[in-house]
RNA sequence: GGCGCCGUACCCAAGUGGUAAGGGAGAGGUCUGCAAAACCUUUAUGCGGCGGUUCGAAUCCGCCCGGCGCCUCCA
């Protein structure tokens, strides 16, 4: 097959560039991760499915992929000048260690029911406070970063590069920056590398400056580096993260190695509801939690897919259950395939075979084009239609075909995208114990209502089993049943 | 104020120079005892508005209108 080279988007340029890695068939990616004081929520989601579809299609295609991301169970200042962990571990009055254990679990939770796979390594911050103090130390040898009373600054001035992601200059930075601690810093836009902790502070450790807690964007540069060597490939995160988090990262790191950082900046665009961001201090959002009680986690997947990346993705039921209806016509038509395969025997395909190839290439170019899901799911959506048709016809496709067929909804629907797993309950009729023979005696006894025209009968059998979650399709050859998906 | 993004049918949403994908919803049809599922047909001479460049623009440029994000913790 001829295919289009994979192209990605890279923030760092603000242009579409053909991927090369750093190393030959291997690509280093670092993620970052959550700050672990509440669920998460539908951003959460979609930030992450993205880089799991970005992991997941780079291993396709025959990366080896080491994919890093933290678990951030330091707290980052507030407005208030408060750290968020501890904030929310005085509320609940637990420490904030079993803080950031609960909700840890409850991200994996979240993210193993989306179907996301669990990256390679999940560092936690707290677990690599000497590499950051090292780090903070290097910076200092190397002048770019200064210490008072305790704390250690980044110089930005020592940085000519500072601002080249996010494309602002020093000076448009000035005016937004905040008041507090200014006094300390040599200018406004300096950041902090370490703080000294007030007594009440809990969350310390000693260090060369006195006791303290690593800075804001410290712990990504530490982890990142650590694992992935001084450059490496692929930075992602939420595009609200972009600066000063991001910028800031790129300072740090660069300044310390005196070696480019990343090589391809990827960042994700954010869920609005209504129309609006949402985001933890707006108090709008809606956790995943929730979502899943009304939605299939795999539906919040393909919903989240269904939008490009780098697009915003707006937040409503309305929206969710469209999704829902297209995401089960793929569920049915890949069920279908599978039922046909198991009475296929070795029979020859008549009349014309798909030509599967066609829609593996437009699926392809799609996923190369910077990872274009809408587009590759629509040539499912085409694909569905075209298999359906080859289903439905007089002449019969045979075991190759329907083999080809089911590889693409394997490989593509399953392995890249995660939405449709070979063993979704819905996918799956009951196997064994004694669902399946009940079944075929209710279906017979119906059958034979049928026959004689009690058609009240035969609906009221129907009738029931639908209340019990159970729907009759009577097809040419006789019926069948499936488990009903969720409701509403 | 600085930096940036978006505006495509009833809803969601691809498409960044070659004549409007896909999903949902609606309408009609095939099949069916009736349903369901599936399939077929159908729903934007037009992509916020006005100019411009071009043989040709949703796509490039300018202006305007509307919405949003970042600049402060946030995926």
């Amino acid at each position: 097959m001829n295919l289009q080279p994979l192209i990605i988007y890279n923030s760092l340029t603000r242009t579409k560039e053909p991927f090369v890695p750093l190393h030959r068939g291997v690509v280093g990616m670092y993620v970052c991760g959550p700050t672990v004081y509440s669920h998460s929520h539908i951003g959460h989601g979609k930030s992450y499915v993205t880089f799991d579809i970005i992991v997941r299609y780079l291993r396709f295609i025959g990366y080896k992929v080491l994919y890093v991301q933290n678990i951030t169970d330091v707290g980052h200042l507030l407005d208030s000048g408060e750290d968020r962990m501890l904030k929310q571990s005085k509320l609940e009055k637990v420490h904030p260690m079993q803080l950031a254990e609960t909700f840890t679990r409850s991200y994996f939770e979240d993210m193993d029911a989306l179907n996301i796979l669990r990256p390679d390594i999940s560092p936690r911050a707290t677990g690599h406070i000497v590499e950051q103090i090292e780090l903070v130390k290097r910076l200092l040898e190397k002048g770019c970063a200064y210490e008072v009373h305790g704390s250690v600054y980044f110089d930005v001035r020592s940085d000519k590069d500072y601002g080249k992601l996010s494309g602002r200059t020093l000076e448009d930075t000035v005016e937004g920056t905040r008041v507090g601690m200014r006094d300390e810093k040599r200018n406004p836009q300096d950041f902090a590398l370490w703080k000294r902790a007030d007594p009440e502070h809990v969350m310390r450790w000693p260090s060369p400056w006195g006791e303290g807690f690593p800075g804001w964007h410290l712990e990504c540069s530490a982890m990142s580096m650590k694992y992935l060597g001084e450059s490496f490939d692929i930075h992602g995160g939420g595009l609200d993260n972009q600066f000063p988090h991001h910028e800031c990262e790129i300072a740090q790191s660069e300044c310390a190695t005196g070696r480019p950082f990343v090589r391809y900046w990827i960042h994700n665009n954010l869920v609005t509801v209504n129309g609006q961001k949402m985001s933890k201090s707006l108090g709008n959002f809606v956790t995943l939690k929730d979502a899943f009680r009304t939605f299939d986690p795999l539906v919040v997947r393909f919903f989240i897919l269904q939008s490009h990346y780098r697009s915003t993705l707006d937040f409503s039921d309305e929206a969710l259950r469209a999704a829902r209806s297209g995401w089960e016509k793929l569920v049915e038509t890949s069920r279908k395939v599978k039922k046909e395969l198991e009475s296929a025997g070795q029979k020859k395909s008549a009349g014309n075979a798909l030509d599967v190839d066609q829609y593996r290439r437009h699926f392809l170019d799609a996923m190369n084009d910077d990872f274009n899901t809408p587009q590759a799911i629509a040539v499912l959506f085409d694909f569905s239609r075209a298999v359906n048709q080859r289903l439905n016809a007089d002449t019969k496709p045979g075991r190759g075909e329907l083999e080809a067929i089911d590889t693409v909804f394997r490989e593509y629907a399953d392995q890249v995208l995660g939405v449709l797993p070979a063993k979704t309950a819905h996918v799956e009729s009951i196997q064994g114990g004694l669902d399946a023979p009940l079944m075929q005696i209710l279906i017979d006894v119906r059958t034979e209502a049928r026959k004689q025209k009690l058609f009240a009968l035969s609906d009221l059998i129907r009738d029931r089993l639908k209340a019990l979650g159970i729907v009759l399709e009577d097809k040419k050859d006789g019926t069948e049943w499936k488990l009903q998906k969720e409701k509403s």
